[in-house]
DNA sequence: AATGAATGAGAGTTCATTCAT
DNA sequence: TATGAATGAACTCTCATTCAT
């Protein structure tokens, strides 16, 4: 059988919707903890028809985690290492990252299950981590560029950006029964001391 | 009396033993991934006995999560938050933080599952909610000691204490595959950055 | 619609089967002593399936008791007691009665359990009492119109109803063992004796 | 070890506590309804002490079933089918053993249980049946002799010992729920009635 | 004799997955 | 393609029974 057009961007609106609530499901209640019932019913389909769009539970879970992954790495990793006006970007960098961080929790959320689980879920863990080491690659560029230039201290950038990713992580579980929190907005200056800048912002 | 000395501190050391195997179990499967028969198999006991000590699942992970809090507490709140040398102070305690957090892998995991899942584990979150906040309470009474004194840069001191306690538990998901790092000891300076301490340590 | 009629018919039929088979076994075994897994067998289907149709055992247990009240309820309460030949209509409703008690083996048998635990089932025992109530009061109605009538002596009559309620249920229990007993017919000239007709059959 | 008398005389009465208990129970809640834990405790004995007296859970099932029949059947069979004034020894019988059932209620109870299952419990059943048969026999001795002194009308008098001992066992189930029922005393002249005397009591 | 910790068979129940409709 | 009845593996938990103390 033929399908129409208007069939098939049908389905492809029913597996999205699939995916979105599995992602809050899986976040809130973990892999095992959540039901292939409920994720039917959050996304208004029989349960049969979770089977339709994906494998088993263990095909959804991992697409649950890995299929947003992509448009993440590209909002997290839109900063130019090579800037001119490095400070600036890095300034703006954090911020950025920061409302990410502030506005993705259920997402984040199943990424730190997988990060907490990573022996159980090996294979999904494995994405994840090639993501961060992306992150960490760009950020130690910008650091290195930062020091030559003369704009940040010298200190061993795999430790900065250890620390400024920790930091971010930190926050998205401190913070996550707050989710409004106005507390995000007020801590890029203390990410900024991260990477030492050599004028601090209150010397200026 | 009918146990006798003997029975009874075998029964404690038992107690302690399935707990402890409870904590890494569900450190590394979640809740509802860790079966009672691996707990007892891990213990070297039946799993009926896992019920003598235990009345049910959900006891038995409250007590894995709440039972080692008092002493983890009792670590980590000691330090003096009026002590003469402040900077030293806020260093050593830093130091022995981070050696606490790089040393607690599975334990600090199972924390960061309730954290996840705060909405499903309520009063078991709520206890370590109640941890942070003291531990919150005791950072903002140093900073602000090491502020007055003119010894740390003025900052919302509550906003360095999240800072810092996100960097932490930040640190533990960023090196959780890799518990023996290296870099934990390096990353105290960064952690001691935060605080605004007026001399640098790289400017002495 | 997704279900055709076809299988909506079939799934009335597994249900029935279930629950008939679920009476045969509690009545000779009782609650705790069937097993899920026994009424499955018997009634052709696998344990999980039992489930579909009923939530839990106690669910089945319930509506084995309560579904087939009504039809008896039904049949018994099946007498006029505004008869204008009274003493024949009231033959006739004790011959009938004994026959509905001689052939219900297994279900009365159910009911003497409810009534014998009447303290651990409650709610399903109050309906069984119920029926009794209206039992009695339909009983009373044709004794009174009967004694008004001078055809029955007069005695109390509620005394009467529970004597003849009390005389079917002790038969049921005292040949159960024999339950295709000769007796039953035998023994309604001995349920009538207990109404006090003012002419006995065996002086006409 | 020999056992002092003072030891001995308190293992009886500690036995027969359990027992005594274990009617109770079992009487309630059937026997797999009831946990060897709770005859423990409502005896105030601990639950290993229960399988010092009793081999295991059916050995004390049997011995709360048999144990007392010796003494109800002593109680119940108190009356001499060859008495002079048969009609007021019917009489007193009669009264005798509707007050001997309108007070065992709990261990009736068990005896209802028993004929209830009576294939799942043959061999306890068969004493019970033996108990019943010995009753039957009895009373078919006493009715015969009425028969034959012209003081009861002649009717079957299997089918009147039947009935007889039918009407106790409904009465016990009909007012199971209302102990202290007031109407036990009303109805032995309902009872009486069953036998066929020849002058009933109203009349005369 | 008395106790109760230890054991594990066996129960009810859940739920992913299959498959006929 | 969509549905949901059917299945049974696998889980938690109960409880009779054993046995060391």
């Amino acid at each position: 059988m033929v399908l129409s057009e208007k069939q098939k961007s049908n389905m492809i609106i029913k597996r999205k919707k699939i995916l979105t609530e599995a992602i809050h499901l899986f976040a809130e209640k973990g892999f095992e903890g959540t039901k292939i019932q409920e994720v039917a019913k959050a996304s208004g389909v029989s349960f049969g028809s979770v089977f339709t769009y994906f494998e088993n539970k263990e095909t959804l879970f991992h697409a649950a985690v890995v299929e947003p992954l992509k448009k993440y790495e590209e909002d997290i990793l839109n900063f130019n290492p090579e800037e001119q006006d490095l400070i600036q970007e890095l300034e703006s960098m954090i911020k950025k990252q920061i409302k990410i961080f502030a506005n993705s929790g259920s997402y984040l959320n199943l990424v730190v299950f997988i990060i907490a689980q990573n022996k159980e879920y090996k294979d999904t863990f494995k994405e994840l981590d090639l993501f961060n080491i992306n992150f960490r690659i760009k950020l130690i560029h910008l650091i290195e560029n930062g020091q030559k230039k003369g704009l940040l201290y010298k200190q061993n950038p795999t430790y900065i950006a250890t620390a400024y990713t920790s930091l971010l992580m930190g926050l998205r579980l401190n913070l996550i029964d707050d989710p409004s929190s106005s507390m995000w907005e007020e801590l890029s200056p203390f990410a900024l001391q991260l990477f030492g800048p050599v004028k601090l912002k209150n010397e200026l």
